[in-house]
Parts: structure tokens; sequence; C-alpha cells
DNA sequence: TATTAGCACTCCGGTAAAAGGAGTGCTAAT
DNA sequence: ATTAGCACTCCTTTTACCGGAGTGCTAATA
């Protein structure tokens, strides 16, 4: 009993010194939370306590001389105890529903949007990864003559990704037959997977009376030109410059290196696409992340969906002392906004 | 004749001063350029004439006792002297073609591609702004049903840009009266100029036979979600990081305002289309442009146009201190490349 | 037994002084 | 016109020193 209330003590503690941090980007010391909080206590019990949370390995020391700073685990464990009390002002979350009420549903440019909505309200580094179409449906094609020789191929899939390719043909192709090939397209491919959509239309044609060989070779060209999208999920990072104004980020090395992964986007994209299958808002603090040059910050990210599939994710990085509860918070009010529209 | 004789030593001393900067990015002293280039001159003679260049305006002094440095009016008479002698390599050129090559005609995708490739071989910070819209002809329009209630608008202007939009309209339209919509549109709008696309329309209209109530409602609801588009041409950015890998960038407060400006790509566009008139490669060193915050930066950028008509702007942002001559080829290349391809 | 006061000790950060060095500008000689 | 020589400047680096914040330990206290 008594132990337990002296766990509970010890806890409370922790999660003061994180808050201070957070706060401030400075060490904290003993005296700090004697004056700072009222805990009854004096500056050197509280440094017993402190040197007992050290060994637990939640906080660590710069040097011997100087106050406190969190441990990964400690932030963990912050976070943890934190995760029930999460919102947003109204302020903000009307400001949110506001930008998504004013858009059409175009999937490409509400990811613009929310990453930058996100980078705005968060004041950190935001992201958004797009859908990729390589597991997604097709819902319709559209082939529109230009002119000639030219022809615009429109393909929109089920999720609501919409991308268009220039095909170039140099046979003949009549306004008039082309829409009668569109025709027999739409009737045999809506639906089908993108991933193999190659052999799916040749299986699914075979049926088809339409098997003239000129038809075939647009096919041919089609698929070539059109369809052979090695798109992963394009990744939208909006606000990098915002971690720059952070006192932590004044070290030109670390900075450096974080810049490179903003900017090629790949090694971003593979840390997200790991986190991509579990569901809710998740944080990753410092090494959790399986990106070197990001294990100085934290991440907090979540997945937004159609129906049950999961489509992408979004989510903010910021310093490691970042305002977990809020940012929570806004990540999961984000992904539910999307998943509201679409 | 003496005196002549005199200037153009003057110059190939400055030239050497400049050269040897933009690869050393340290001060430049006489005794350096005594031993590193055969001049058969005493560093003496040298300290004379660098203090006469100084005198001029072409080169500075950081404090009493260090090398020169070159001014901005330095760079311009560099890069002016350098004009002619600009050269890629064979390798690099192909290196480019190849990439155009395989690339089909799709304008966004063209001008992504340029900066990533831009920047990929600059080793400084690219950027491409799209063509805007508002100055542009429409080409084609295509209202494609996706299910009841929802269109797909896709519209091509001339120059070849692409943009699609999904449309709400509550009443229903059948396939047969849009597809009869859009032919009386295609038939009137062709042509016409998209920045008061909305008075156009009626205009034409008026001589129609289609002014049908719902037909005007639906028309309404397409201008109205279609086709305000307040775009001003988009910029993609690449490869910011590129620039904090330079000595002279390890300044914390210099980076922080060029990231800014970066991320705000607001104010870079600014600078971008106050050059936009004016054809082939234009370089603007420190501070010949009008962004503050790239005072410490030089620009090298060029435009590129279909027929006869500007388009947009691309170029790199790096170092005063850059390999202009270098950078100018690239760009160069790199707007005659797209020029090509439109 | 838990808490606290007291004190020695550590180490950072800032400031000052000193040493070293690169480069200039000037003068006088060639 | 060019150059050798030299005094001078000012940056940069190193070293030394001091004050302060904070710890850890010990002994006293409730």
């Amino acid at each position: 009993m008594v132990k337990f209330s002296l766990e509970e003590r010890k806890q409370k503690i922790l999660q003061v010194v994180i808050h201070h941090y957070i706060r401030t980007a400075k060490p904290v010391g003993s005296q700090t939370i004697t004056e700072d909080y009222k805990f009854g206590l004096s500056s050197a019990t509280i440094r017993n306590i402190l040197s007992s949370l050290e060994k637990d390995g939640y906080l660590s020391h710069p040097h011997t001389s100087s106050g406190r700073v969190p441990t990964d685990k400690g932030y963990r464990f912050y976070v943890d105890s934190l995760r029930q009390l999460q919102q947003l002002t109204h302020e903000e979350e009307q400001r949110i529903d506001h930008e998504y009420e004013s858009q059409r549903l175009e999937l490409d440019r509400i990811m613009q949007e929310t990453s930058r909505m996100l980078s705005l309200l968060s004041h950190y580094t935001a992201f958004v990864l797009t859908p990729s179409m390589v597991n997604d449906r097709i819902k319709r094609l559209e082939l529109i003559p230009i002119e000639p020789g030219k022809i615009l191929a429109v393909l929109m899939t089920e999720a609501g990704l919409i991308r268009h390719r220039m095909i170039n043909f140099d046979e003949a192709v009549s306004v008039r037959e082309l829409s009668e090939l569109n025709r027999i397209l739409n009737r045999n491919i809506t639906g089908l997977n993108l991933k193999n959509i190659g052999l799916e239309i040749f299986k699914k044609l075979k049926e088809e009376k339409a098997r003239q060989q000129k038809y075939m070779d647009f096919l041919d060209a089609l698929l070539d030109q059109a369809f052979n999208l090695s798109e992963e999920g394009e990744l939208y990072v909006e606000g990098a410059s915002n971690i720059l104004q952070l006192p932590e980020f004044r070290d030109y090395d670390k900075i450096r290196n974080i810049f490179k992964v903003m900017d090629e986007k790949k090694m971003l994209t593979d840390v997200l696409e790991q986190k991509i299958q579990e569901h809710g808002v998740k944080v990753l603090i410092g090494e959790e992340n399986t990106c070197k040059d990001l294990q100085e910050c934290s991440i907090v990210t979540s997945t937004y969906k159609a129906g049950d599939k999961t489509l992408g994710a979004l989510g903010i990085i910021g310093p490691k002392r970042m305002e977990y509860y809020k940012m929570i918070a806004l990540v999961d009010y984000f992904s539910k906004m999307i998943n509201k529209t679409l």
C-alpha cells in the first residue's frame, strides 16, 4: 500500500518533468519542480526520486550537473498515460470542418489541402500519403479523342483517385470506333483490380466479339502507355521549415539529415507504410521508428480508409518533446474527416 | 594601349579570384593567386590590383586582414564575361534526353520530373513554375457520368494542361442528355479563353437552341464547381535540402529564412513571375532579385513556351558562388527540352 | 523509516587574455 | 611599373578562469 502510493507520486513527478521539458526544452532540475509545482516536498526528496526514475530508465542526464531530460521510454510512459485526455478546441474543429466543406470531393486536392492544414495547425511538419492505385479497382475508364493520333485516357478508381495520361497511337481511329471501344472496355474492366490489369483485360475480352486486330493494337498501346503506373502512392510534405524554429534543432547536423529525409520522400514513405495496417492514431517516439535520421523526432500518424480498406496515411513529424495530447487529437480529427469525405 | 592591356589583366585576375572563391568558399588572398595561377607577378602587385578592383566595386573585404570576396557586381561581371562558353557534357545531355524520351506528353508529370532532374544535376534547389490556366484557352471539355448526381469534368487546354473536377448536381441528368450537352459545349467553347469563361459561355449559348432550364442549371453548377480555378500556376520545388550542404549556409539564421521561402511558395512564385516575360536564360545575383530572404542566393532561370506564348518558368536557386557557366547551360538545356516536348 | 538540511563536487557556459596566422597597405628600393 | 620588406590589423583558436546550477551523499530530524 505504502509502496503503491509512492509509485503514484513517482509517476506524477515524472509527468511533471516531461511536461515542463516539453514547454521549455531545457533540462529540468529538482529546484524547478519544488518551486513551480506544489508537491510539498523538498528539493532533496525530489532529487532522490529523480535519481530513482533515472535508474528505472525514464529520465537521463546530459551531464553530471544538469537537470533531467526524458528518455524515449519516459516519453512513451507520458504518452500512454495521457491517451485519454485528447481534445481540440472548438475553434480548431470549426476551422477544419469549414475547410473540408468548401472542398469538392476530388481526392488529390483533398490530400494536398489536408497536409497544408495539418502543418498549419500543428506548427510542425505534416505529411499525407496518398493511396496507391495498384491495390485499387477500376471504376471507370474514359477515352477522349484529342487530335488524330492522340487520345486522352482518364481513369477513375473505386477509391476516387483520378489519373489521366496522353496516349499516342499512330493508326487512325475514328471517333465512332473509339467510343465503341470505350463502351466495350467499360463493360469488361469495371471492378478489375489494377494490379494485373493487363492479363485480366485480355482474358475478359476473349469472349467479346470485338477482337479485331486494330483494337488489340490499341489496347497494347493503352496498357503500355496509360496503365504502367508504378505509383506507390505519393507523399505530400508540408511545413518542413517549421521544425527549423525549434531550439533542439539549432544543431546543424541534425537538421541536415532530417531535411534530407523530407526531400527524399522514399524513406519517409517506407516508415509510413510499415504502420499502415494498424488503425487508430499511432505515436512513434525517437528510436521507435526505423529511419535513423528521424530518431531525434517523434511521429504521430494515423490512417484513413474507405469502407474497410486502408488507403493511406497522414500525420506529423515534430520534436520528441511535442505536445502529444494535442497532436494526437489533431491527427485523429483529420483522419476522421478524410474518412467521412471519402 | 598600355592602359587597355592593364585593364585586361585586371579582368583576368578578377575572374581568377571569383573562380577560386566559387570553388573554395573562402576569401582569396594575394598569395593564393600568385601560387595557384601563373601570372608572373608578385603578391605585392596582385595586392595593388586587388585593392584597385575593390575600389571599382568588384570585390570586397570581410574585414581588414582577410582575402577578397566578390561583390554582386563582381559576380555580374563574371557571369556576363562567361556567357559564351556554356556547355554540358555529352553524358549529361544524354541523361536528360533519355528521361524526356521515356515520358508521355502529359504536362504536369513532365514538370515534376523536370524539377527532380534539375535538382539532381545541379545539386542545388530546382523549381518549375507550371503554366497558369487562366491565360490559356480551352481545347476540350469532357463530361463523364460517374454515378447519379456525380459527373467528372475533364478540361484540357491548348497548352496541354489537363484538370479534372468532380461535380455534384442533384437533378437527374441522363447519359444521353449529358453527352448532348457535352457536344453542344465543345462546339461552342473550344478556343475560348479561360479568364472570363462564365460570360463567354452564356453569350455563345444564346444562339444555341439548347437553352433549357435544366441545362442552364447544370451549366451554373459546372462553372461554379469546375471552372472557378484561381490557379496561378503551381510551383514544384525539389532538392531544398541540397543547399544545406554548402558551407556558406552553415549559418542558422540564413537557412531559416531561405527555407521559409521554399515552403511558402507564394513568394518564390512572385519573384519568378516578374521575370516571365523575358526570354532566354536570366541570372539574378544576390540583391538583383526582389525577395529579401533570397538575397544571399543567386537564381538562374529561364522560361518555356508553346508557339510564341510563354507558359512558365524553371530554374535553380543556389549560392552566389555557383558554377554559373554550368548552371546556365543546364537550365537552358532543360528549357529547350520542354519547348521541344510541348 | 521517510524526509530534509547541508555541503562538497562536477561540469557547463560565458568571458577574458594570449598566441598564432593570414593578409593587407604602405614605403622604399629596383 | 614592379617588388621586397615590414608594421599592423583582425580573425581564430587555445587556454585559463569564474560563477552558477544541479547533483549525490551524509548526517540530522520528525
